[in-house]
DNA sequence: TTAATAGTTTAATAATTATTAAACTATAGG
DNA sequence: CCTATAGTTTAATAATTATTAAACTATTAA
């Protein structure tokens, strides 16, 4: 396996490993939502919001429809969505124990 | 979800989006290895890996033991290793296609 | 007890990344 | 047309992160 896989992949996990960035792929890995929608969910600034979507547009981790006034994003792919939801899951079920690295138990 | 478990998880993600530590954990999730294998296998500098490696250990990623003047690392969770490699293998698989962002078909 | 090997830590610099506000584009309704 | 709403882009600043070299610690063996 080469650098530049390694690199590859290793840049997807970057794009995930933003909290906001994050968070806008965990919703929209439960359900199709507007910028706007997202803004709110999230309690976000608008501009930040839209860089992160363009960000994760890039590497084709969502994608847009554009409706009227209003952009519909989703993920791209499901089971990639799937994935890293097994992720969250295996961290919060094993790594709760260990991280009173975290302010006291915040998991 | 709150915010601060979005953090969490996307800490983590960040821990794997550096691609020196990203080959380091693939590596390891292969097999137990000490600082001057990995220093070999990722052609990188000591300081560096140890650094990554530590990186890791503090997000409890992977552990050591010591034998002698060698520090042996493996990885914590073999779980959360499979589920990353579920990662790299739905990009391998999906994202190749789409990456022509990625100078003529690395993958 | 000295030299060699294995690894860690520190501190500085370089490089990336995130956030904000402000300016901008597009669409819909009055 | 004018205004409001939805979203994007730009540009600047702030904050984080990565890398290197050099100094350091620990262990083994001569």
């Amino acid at each position: 396996m080469s650098k530049a896989i390694f690199k590859l992949h290793a840049e997807i996990f970057r794009v995930l490993s933003n909290p906001l960035r994050h968070e806008i792929f965990h919703r929209l890995a439960e359900r199709e939502m507007t910028v706007s929608e997202l803004v709110e969910a999230c309690d976000a600034k608008k501009s930040n919001v839209s860089q992160h979507l363009s960000l994760l547009s890039t590497y084709k981790l969502v994608e847009s429809r554009k409706e009227g006034k209003n952009v519909y994003f989703s993920v791209s792919y499901p089971e990639l969505a799937q994935a890293c939801q097994l992720i969250d899951t295996i961290l919060k079920d094993q790594l709760r124990k260990d991280y009173n690295l975290f302010e006291g138990g915040v998991v």
